[in-house]
DNA sequence: TGAAAACCTGACCATTTGGTCAATTTTTGA
DNA sequence: TCAAAAATTGACCAAATGGTCAGGTTTTCA
């Protein structure tokens, strides 16, 4: 954010605001569609029910518009970690960050993919936010699982690619959806799909982490 | 493959195939920084050493040299899966597995992007392949884990959702080497970088399938 | 109510880019 | 050796597209 989320100065009208996420929603759409390159103002103006000169009124240029709907994305991405603190138990915590971030998976795959998108050709708008920001946010979180592992809390995990892992994990289900429908044989994943996913992706991980408690139903060590 | 495999026929000689090997290889470059719409024959050729109308002698259009850069990649995901067979040992199969899957991110990343840009997109090149040849392979490859889960040496791991997670694990070394970059503040990944994260996918993966060896230097048993 | 600010938009333009083509050169193989 | 096949390429084109702008309409608010 900070140099992204640089919006145009002034009141922001009620027009304005309304339209701009018209606007913001439309192009979430389109970008995660085709890309940055692939996507046309055009398009986006008529998703959001404007002539195309109409955006350019609130947005100057096709990067303007871009480097909007990654920093509204970006949002979304940082208040998941609340959890994550050195007095929960990492069961818990773990469990919490999973399920929040498969939910965002579901409900805003689309942001997720535009995501994907922009780190997929070296994050030439967000590499700042990634070195910076991101970093000092993954830096400390892993210290904290340091300490539970330190404590004896869980196996010993590298965090940084624990981190790594997890978002690999959960936001698959976002970003390749095409690949994860053609495996399950399904059209596209519906509530069902995701709650099978979430269970597994819950237990693989509790179990890579040593926190595996095993469910009634399944009474097995956990080194077989 | 099949549908996509469809070369132009003819013998094929010398020269061609020496072209055709170099414009590949640029193209692979250039979709991958930039994506199907980003790429544009100029760049290709220009980095193919070849002037442009030469591209479409031996592609007639963008889309034949993107739809022949994704066959050359699918070539390679496809014999990865050997090992995983009903006789072998659970641990050493996914091990090999693991290791050659980071090994393809670490020497191909590029090839892992134009990949992951494909399904992001919608696979739409590819879905025929993902829904036939791939979803059969992993259909027969599950049976395979089943079998493993059913005679006790491994922990019950839904098998499609393991190969979900076994790509996603691996691949995001590549695909978003941006991001991974900029948690371990690297400028990019050495091979000290990729064998540190091999280790740490590796322990993850075998103690989320109940198939962890303690190493000697951390003597701990598996559920804390 | 009235004028300043905000908002709207059809028409237009310059550039980029995928693709064509005809003329030419090089390679092949009988 | 020589003709047929393969390969080469500069010049060119039509379409797509990001962006501009001048002149208009609507909203705001003192």
């Amino acid at each position: 954010m900070t140099a992204l989320a640089a919006r145009r100065p002034g009141p922001a009208g009620r027009i304005r605001q309304q339209h701009e996420g018209a606007i913001l929603d439309a192009a979430e759409t389109v970008f995660a569609r085709a890309g940055f390159q692939g996507a046309t103002m055009a398009e986006i103006a008529l998703k959001a029910g404007l002539p195309k000169a109409n955006l350019h009124y609130y947005f100057g240029t096709k990067a303007e518009v871009y480097r909007a709907v990654l920093s509204r994305i970006l949002q979304l991405w940082l208040a998941e970690t609340d959890r994550i603190t050195p007095d929960a138990a990492p069961r818990d915590a773990l469990t919490h960050y999973i399920e929040a971030k498969m939910h965002l998976s579901a409900s805003r795959p689309d942001a997720s993919r535009v995501f994907a998108n922009e780190l997929l050709h070296g994050a030439p708008e967000i590499g700042d936010y990634l070195r910076g920001e991101l970093r000092k946010l993954v830096a400390a979180k892993a210290g904290v699982i340091e300490s539970w592992i330190a404590a004896g809390q869980m196996a010993p995990v590298d965090p940084q690619h624990l981190f790594i892992s997890l978002w690999a994990l959960t936001q698959t289900y976002a970003d390749f959806e095409a690949q994860v429908c053609a495996i399950l044989g399904r059209q596209q994943l519906g509530p069902a799909d995701y709650r099978r996913a979430t269970e597994h992706v819950l237990n693989f991980v509790l179990r890579g982490c040593g926190l595996y408690n095993p469910t009634p139903e399944e009474m097995k060590p956990c080194s077989i």
